[in-house]
DNA sequence: ATAATAAAAGATAAATTTGTCTTTTATTAG
DNA sequence: CTAATAAAAGACAAATTTATCTTTTATTAT
């Protein structure tokens, strides 16, 4: 569904989101740890979505990571976005160069539902609301 | 969603069960111009099908490629199940380790919904169910 | 039997994704 | 100002996926 990289950055972020809702900020080996993810490997991916601007970052003693209020706003559809472009949003599913209502694939109208539900818990999931249930240790990011 | 070679797979199917339908063989290379495809790797993915019995074939002249009257109450499933493995009916979404009702991921819920939507698409969809509308020039499998 | 045909199999290679290691740059505390 | 810290950047490597090319095997028609 999502590529390992994108499935590693949404895991991130709402690591992120948690750790920092108090105003503080987070070490790239405690994002590692936490996710179970290679440490570089998803140094990178930070640094990307640093860079577009869905997370912050501060190099530095008592630097880090961290979500600004502008930031928690963002949706996991942008975290997807930026990583995986948007083949999962509109592409093909039977990989057709381009998804078409006039030339459409046998599955078309059956994927279009499906990515649409795809698209719309993505859309409306934000960044910051698994904190509490993270906590209670209700839900996880690593097994 | 799919793997490349998922992909090819289903097209490549989907593509041979109209071509025969009326009892005939379908060769290698009217299958890979049929859905614009590499020759030799979507050889090798027939290959496999035809092992695993999902397709019939038939070496020297007059042979091919075919679905017998088993093969074509096979499902969009049962192809994707031997090529992609169960990842997508079963895996995590947020690639942990292995999707668990008691440890969660934060998105299971939600994905759990998508995977059975997916899963119910492809299970009640049959190989040679779009013969028709390909004769017809409705559905496409390729731009 | 023989030659022609077409899939099967095997070997290799390119491209992409995923992962690791090292060096550089920015920032902070002292 | 200096040393310590932590992210950024760069280079490299392993693994996997995707693609290509060649040889072998089975089957058919003549
Ligand atoms: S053409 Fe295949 S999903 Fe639209
Ligand atoms: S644990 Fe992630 S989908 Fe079930």
């Amino acid at each position: 569904m999502f590529s390992k990289t994108c499935e590693y950055a949404i895991r991130a972020v709402i690591f992120i989101a948690q750790k920092t809702a108090d105003g503080s900020r987070v070490g790239i080996k405690e994002v590692a740890a936490g996710i179970d993810s290679p440490e570089h490997f998803i140094a990178k991916i930070l640094q990307d979505l640093s860079r577009k601007g869905i997370i912050q970052s501060q190099k530095g003693p008592t630097g880090g990571f961290y979500l600004d209020a502008q930031s928690r706003k963002y949706t996991l559809a942008d975290v997807v976005h930026v990583v995986d472009g948007d083949q999962i949003f509109n592409g093909c599913g039977l990989g057709l160069k381009q998804c078409s209502e006039t030339k459409p694939c046998p599955l078309h109208n059956e994927f279009k539902k499906i990515r649409d539900a795809i698209s719309k818990m993505l859309r409306s999931t934000h960044l910051g609301e698994f904190s509490e249930q993270l906590e209670q240790k209700l839900v996880f990011l690593k097994r």
